[in-house]
DNA sequence: AAAGTTCATTGATGTAGGATAAGAAATGGA
DNA sequence: TCCATTTCTTATCCTACATCAATGAACTTT
């Protein structure tokens, strides 16, 4: 069923078919539709998911009900809370559908029943740490240095398919912004170009 | 000679003395004098390094000449530029010492050398990446939704040692906001209480 | 197709924090 | 110990972005 899990379990962590079918017993898709929350801020995270169809987000929600979008994830991307699963203790974040979505559930111990592919050590989990350590270093340097214009431009750059796909109170609420801002900034980009 | 960092692994990594003879080898101190640059940016970063004794800081400097601090490395903490290390890849930030320092330089392959305690799974690695991990995202939800003064508080809980030994210069740099305005939300706060 | 929502844009106005400048306090080097 | 440098503070003015409000466009829902 989750051919799009098994191709990137192929592509980026070397697990081949025979191995998959292993692993497949632990595996189960579900269908998230549009509006759809699947972790509530306060509750502990039991999962990380892949998306296969679809985009989520996580975020955080403040006092005065403000959002602030933490997270993207759209195909191919993971989406959990971290500190939540690791450790058992209550999420800073929530977890909703931006579109009808479907998700390949991961359970905490997945990586332990993942099987280590000959040749390579086990760092497969290490390598998607590592990209998410680093893009979420790239956002601080950005939130600290760059103003919304510069981070709008680096959010396209990164997330090309996403500007065409969300709206833009979402990408405001990413970039940390009002929507009036980005309303604002896309006109001033527009009449430079 | 190494005891901080002896300490370290034998309470976070469950290490013994026996396991951590046999790594002890592969392990060099080195002095830092304050001031001092191990990283620049644009270089290739080959080690991380565990501070033993002072502090270190990795920033990024922008056009127009800005620091912009990412990260600060008192005792017990770990540094470097983690996707420059894993991926050959030149760095995004410089680090230097802040006081006078101590530190152990580690490899890129330390952690393969490393025994793994028996019960354990290998899951020490897991535990650093996780706690930065979030510490990461912790870091980008203040950006994002608190005031300069909320993460001013927030900065004095979660390094009330280090507000007594960085100059507020320091500290603004690692806020996002200048030196003026951090005197003056000190300010503010010294009134209100 | 009408009516209710949500969304994007625009304008007017407010404000947190930046830029600049200058004096005071602390630190450091010879 | 004195001079130089860096740090901290305070004052004034400025700017990027927020807030509030209004309007039309684009969706949902019935």
């Amino acid at each position: 069923m989750p051919d799009v899990f098994k191709k990137y379990l192929s592509e980026k962590g070397g697990i081949t078919d025979l191995q998959f079918d292993k692993i497949e017993p632990f595996l189960f898709e579900r269908k998230i539709k549009k509006g759809e929350t699947i972790l509530e801020q306060g509750e502990v995270c039991k999962n990380a998911w892949f998306v296969e169809v679809g985009c989520l987000r996580s975020y955080v929600t403040d006092k005065k009900g403000k959002e602030y979008i933490f997270q993207f994830a759209p195909e191919n991307w993971w989406i959990s809370e971290q500190n939540s699963l690791h450790k058992n203790e209550p999420s800073l974040l929530s977890i909703d559908a931006l579109e009808n979505s479907s998700v390949v559930v991961i359970g905490a111990n997945f990586f332990e029943q993942l099987p280590v592919p000959a040749g390579a050590n086990n760092n497969f989990r290490h390598v998607i740490l590592q990209n998410r350590l680093y893009s979420l270093q790239k956002r601080i340097i950005y939130l600290l240095s760059a103003t919304a214009e510069e981070r709008y431009i680096d959010f396209l750059n990164t997330y090309p398919a996403l500007s065409q796909r969300l709206s833009q109170k979402l990408i405001a609420s990413y970039l940390g912004i009002t929507p009036e801002s980005l309303s604002r900034v896309r006109k001033e980009l527009f009449k430079k170009n």
